[in-house]
RNA sequence: GCCACCGUAGCUCAGCUGGUAGAGCAGACGAUUCGUAAUCGUCAGGUCAUCGGGUCGUAGCCGAUCGGUGGCUCCA
């Protein structure tokens, strides 16, 4: 049976609906701003936008205005008209409009688009024309006005933005609006984000006290809380048990080293914007390290190496600083403390393609523990411009890298997307990409091919041959950072974290205080068994310690009264409002085991 | 780093256009001894982010700094 091809989203309704209503958006606007500059205005995700540079700051005010006035024009009924023009007649059109009149030289010459990309063609010129206002614009658009329903389309937010995409240009004024085919599209996409929010890692993180940022400390360094510590020793403990299957063997570096491992390394020239300023010592500087692998290889090289021992897999959790610009920081997601789930693969040539999947591998078993769906893996491409500044200068070998990763994907039938210009200085990468509750996208885990540094540190075996080879090195980081990962499960669990990874696994509630002796011997027995327990005998009446518990999402709770005490057994309510009453604590203890052991999601 | 907005008790927030602060929860204490998402009362808590300025006077005005939020740029 065939499958059913899924519409691109460039060719559906809601695009053209989306691209018209920022054209009306910024016809409101010029309307208020006769002398303002236009520059462009795609759909996106969720909507759409345009770049404004404008003689006064937009306000909230203004935006309201901008809607109300919206709404007015898609009344009119105005129809979107295309007209293909010469380059010349462009320029006439928009002769006091110098961003587009830089659109039209870069269509004109040689084709660049919009974001100043080169193009394969040249494409031809049109404008769109509804009732008064002109665009440059190659569409589509809906056929009028009137396809875009009043009630059905919103302005959100106002936000700076470069012209170009290019911090070095002018920053413009971008307003954010959402459009949808109905109003019922779009009060459930605006109840959607209310949802969202909900689930926002940094609203979970300080209700159930995983982590804090000080001001005092510093921003991007978080502090871990008991709670938080908690679900850090965990995912070491999975980390460290499955890369001890995988053949893994762990090492330990220290947090600072001289500046010349990362002149040698080839990383202050491509980095120093990224890392803490060095400290000077006896006419010695160090920096404390953004990255582990100048270490790893050294401990590589420090002896003799045969390809009898290849690949050689080193794994650390080690601990980095990056200098983060301050607008960059966001929760957990993007920090300037972290802990990698970091490890470097070096093997030859021809074990790279197994090496390189085993990684796919391991991710794959992460995701399929964590139940994560939602994700894409990116081949990460050097880009032809950016070689000898932000990549390593050597262009036969990234296309063949490139094409070794891009075949060992496709032999292992693993779905990616390509995307240029975001590989590592020294290699291209398969990036997982996922999305925080808020909708930004964020590379979770990596796994990296470098063809590069081995050589710059001399690292080399001898081959079956008696000959020196340089190994390939693999860095890879399945479970990210603790920062992010544990930023990622809060808003993948919105909280309601699997047995194993609850800070608090269990919560014993006495009724009244004649069980309270009862409910800490419970407690203490579970903690013998390794289940993290405590009783709850505060002087609160029992539904008021139940909300307690289920407000801190704890699993399971055991509430004993005169009853349990009596028959010497228990009652337990899980999370979800099941309950099991009058059980044995010892089958309670084999359920409970069961699931940790497993890391089961279940409860 | 850039543009815009925001910063009031531990937390969530109220405080009209300036007349020197208030609630709920949490906390302490007391009472209550209770069957699956909040028992009642009392008390304690803030130099309204910080510093400077304007004003007879401000938490509400202006400026700077620090921190946060939404984007941009950049990234695990």
């Amino acid at each position: 049976m065939a499958q059913q091809v899924q519409e691109r989203y460039e060719d559906s309704k809601l695009y053209r609906i989306r691209h018209s209503a920022a054209h009306v958006m910024a016809r409101a606007v010029m309307e208020m701003f006769p002398d303002g500059k236009v520059t462009i205005g795609p759909p996106v995700d969720n909507g759409f936008y345009y770049d404004f540079d404008l003689p006064r700051n937009l306000t909230p005010e203004d935006l309201a205005l901008i809607e109300k006035r919206m709404r007015q024009i898609v009344q009119g009924k105005h129809e979107f008209q295309k007209t293909v023009i010469s380059a010349e007649e462009a320029k006439k059109v928009f002769a006091d409009q110098p961003y587009k009149l830089e659109l039209i030289e870069g269509l004109e010459k040689g084709g660049l688009d919009e974001y100043g990309n080169p193009l394969n063609e040249k494409p031809e010129i049109s404008i769109y024309r509804h009732d008064t206002f002109v665009d440059l614009c190659r569409g589509p658009h809906v056929e009028s006005t009137k396809d875009i329903k009043q009630d059905a389309f919103k302005i959100m937010s106002i936000a700076g933005a470069y012209w170009r995409g290019d911090e070095k240009n002018k920053m413009l004024q971008r307003v954010y609006g959402t459009a949808w085919e109905s109003k019922k599209e779009l009060e459930d996409y605006l109840h959607q984000l209310e949802e969202a929010k909900k689930r926002d890692h940094r609203k979970l993180g300080k209700e159930l006290e995983i982590f804090i940022f000080d001001d005092e400390v510093g921003p991007g360094l978080p502090l871990w809380l008991p709670n938080g510590g908690v679900m850090i020793e965990e995912l070491e403990k999975l980390a460290k048990e499955m890369e001890e299957k995988a053949g893994y063997v762990r090492v330990r570096t220290p947090n600072i080293t001289k500046e010349d491992l990362f002149i040698r390394s080839g990383h202050l020239p491509y980095y120093a914007e990224s890392m803490y300023p060095p400290m000077e010592l006896e006419g010695v500087k160090y920096y404390i390290k953004p990255m582990n692998c100048p270490m790893h290889h050294k401990i590589f090289g420090s002896k003799g190496r045969s390809y009898r021992d290849l690949p050689i897999r080193l794994a650390e959790y080690g601990t980095c600083y990056r200098y983060e610009k301050s607008g960059e920081l966001f929760g957990l997601m993007r920090v300037r403390s972290m802990q990698m789930n970091d490890a470097h693969i070096y093997c030859g040539e021809d074990q790279f393609e197994q090496e390189f999947m085993g990684v796919i591998d391991l991710y794959h078993k992460y995701f399929e523990l964590f139940g994560i769906e939602k994700y894409v893996m990116r081949l990460s491409l050097h880009a032809k411009q950016g070689l000898g500044k932000k990549y390593v200068d050597n262009e036969r070998l990234w296309l063949k890298t490139e094409d070794m990763v891009r075949r060992a994907m496709d032999n292992g039938g693993v779905p990616y997307v390509e995307r240029t210009d975001e590989a590592a200085f020294y290699g291209p990468k398969i990036d997982v990409q996922i999305w925080s509750a808020i909708g930004r996208e964020f590379s979770l885990a990596t796994n990296q091919v470098d063809f590069a540094v081995p050589e710059r540190f001399d690292l080399k075996f001898m081959n079956k041959e008696g000959a020196d080879e340089i190994p390939l090195c693999i860095h890879r980081a399945p479970l990210s950072t603790h920062e992010r990962m544990v930023g990622f499960l809060l808003e993948h669990y919105a909280g309601n974290f699997p047995v194993w990874l609850s800070p608090e696994q269990v919560r014993v509630i006495s009724i009244t205080d004649s069980q309270n002796e009862y409910a800490e011997n419970i407690a203490a027995e579970l903690r013998d068994n390794g289940i993290r327990a405590h009783a709850d005998i505060s002087a609160q009446r029992m539904n008021a310690k139940i909300r307690g518990a289920q407000l801190m999402k704890v699993p399971y709770m055991i509430v004993v009264g005169a009853n349990e005490m009596e028959a010497n057994q228990v009652s337990l309510r899980a999370r979800d409002g099941s309950q099991q009453n009058n059980i044995s604590l010892a089958e309670f203890i084999v359920r409970a085991k069961d699931r940790i052991s497993r890391r089961a999601s279940e409860l």
